[in-house]
DNA sequence: AGGCCTAATCACCATCGGGTGACTTTGCCG
DNA sequence: CGGCAAAGTCACCCGATGGTGATTAGGCCT
């Protein structure tokens, strides 16, 4: 510090040095948007107290004091894509008429893929899910689950399945079905044997989920 | 050492030392064994030189002298489940014949979906496989491709399919579907609000995807 | 100016991870 | 018996991790 008073003063437009902005709440913010980032870009195993204080140029020190720890980081992430299912999916119909169930699960299909290929940040998640039980990972899941049903519920207006579907489960194997392919394709670009990388490629994934679901409902 | 002159000599039942092999394929077993062991429960975070080597009760020094290190390890298991598709999913029809392509991707999807269910080393595998990407992982992923491939072209025998099918994509469309609800429902127990803990709710599950598949076909 | 609250950092701890070189034991073979 | 190669163990190194207590530095208010 000491060495400023001489030399130092010949740059006086603050070269690179990014201070501290000793402002809590954008400091929280800027924990927050890290871990995000982190977990978006290298997943769940990327993600720790250190690495979060790295790329938020912070000291770890503040992620126990405004978070509570790496636990209440994740739970601040959580519950901010709570809602992520009606915020990603979009409500609207996209100019068609969706006039039988069928209709209405290949738009469904059509959209989460397209959702969840637009998200790394939610994409990481839900391999998390699939790698470990805790509770906030849990949490998450549990409120996506509901934010489907809620969604479909909304889509679904007075339509009225066919007697005798089993709607849940449909759905849900419908969902599997996207999920896991978009999952996959993050990583090895293909899922057996269907290539899933170029624009094409999706078209034909989701054709397909969209004949299966139609063709259950007819 | 010294201390085994006067007083070990009571104790000469060997009582608990499990002394060491000294036999170097069977200590290569139990290291092999303890890695898929510890993949198997814990999955690829568990999995590390030092736990490989504390439940083989052994040095670490040996993962690297008889597999060439971690990596070498995960090569050995991965060449050991390259066939797995074919060792688990019987060959046989179960007394059913296959009339129609939509009998097939039904049976398909239930001999799948018990395959995975039975074996909980692969669906750790599965899960590294969407975790990360490293030259093992996708050998491996490519390996249970080709499985995949050849067992369907083997039960396929003279069955064609309706024409204007995209076969290839139908079949990774029930493939993932499958795989993406065994996956769920280790962690969590159910998928987008359908349970999957009971038998009844995979025959519930298995259901459904045949449904869709048997009707894709139709 | 002095004091005070608080944002932020520093220094440190224990632990565990992968990895390596030197060492000891054992059995076998001439 | 001597010695030699193989099986196995030990003792380290290094870096990174999660976690904590003490300390510094900056703004604000009287």
């Amino acid at each position: 510090m000491n060495a400023m008073t001489a030399e130092a003063v010949e740059t006086p437009a603050a070269p690179e040095k990014e201070l501290p902005v000793r402002d809590r709440v954008q400091t929280q913010g800027r924990i927050f948007q890290a871990g995000r980032a982190l977990l978006a870009e290298g997943g769940f195993q990327a993600f720790g107290v250190n690495a979060v204080a790295r790329k938020a140029g912070c000291d770890k020190q503040l992620i126990y004091r405004y978070f509570g720890g790496l636990d209440g980081l994740v739970d601040a992430i959580g519950e901010d894509l709570a809602g992520w299912v009606m915020k990603h999916v979009p409500e609207d119909q996209g100019g068609r008429f969706l006039l039988t169930y069928g209709d209405l699960m290949e738009r469904l299909a059509e959209l989460y893929a397209d959702a969840l290929r637009a998200d790394p940040l939610i994409r990481r998640i839900l391999v998390w899910e699939l790698s470990e039980s805790s509770p906030h990972i849990a949490r998450m899941a549990d409120a996506r689950a509901k934010g489907i049903a809620q969604w479909i519920e909304r889509m679904r207006g007075s339509l009225t399945p066919p007697k005798g579907a089993d709607t849940v489960a449909l759905n849900a194997v419908v969902i599997a079905a996207v999920q896991q392919l978009v999952l996959a394709a993050e990583t090895s670009g293909s899922f057996a044997g269907l290539p899933l990388k170029s624009q094409k490629d999706w078209a034909r994934a989701v054709s397909a989920v969209a004949r299966m679901a139609r063709a259950a409902y007819a």
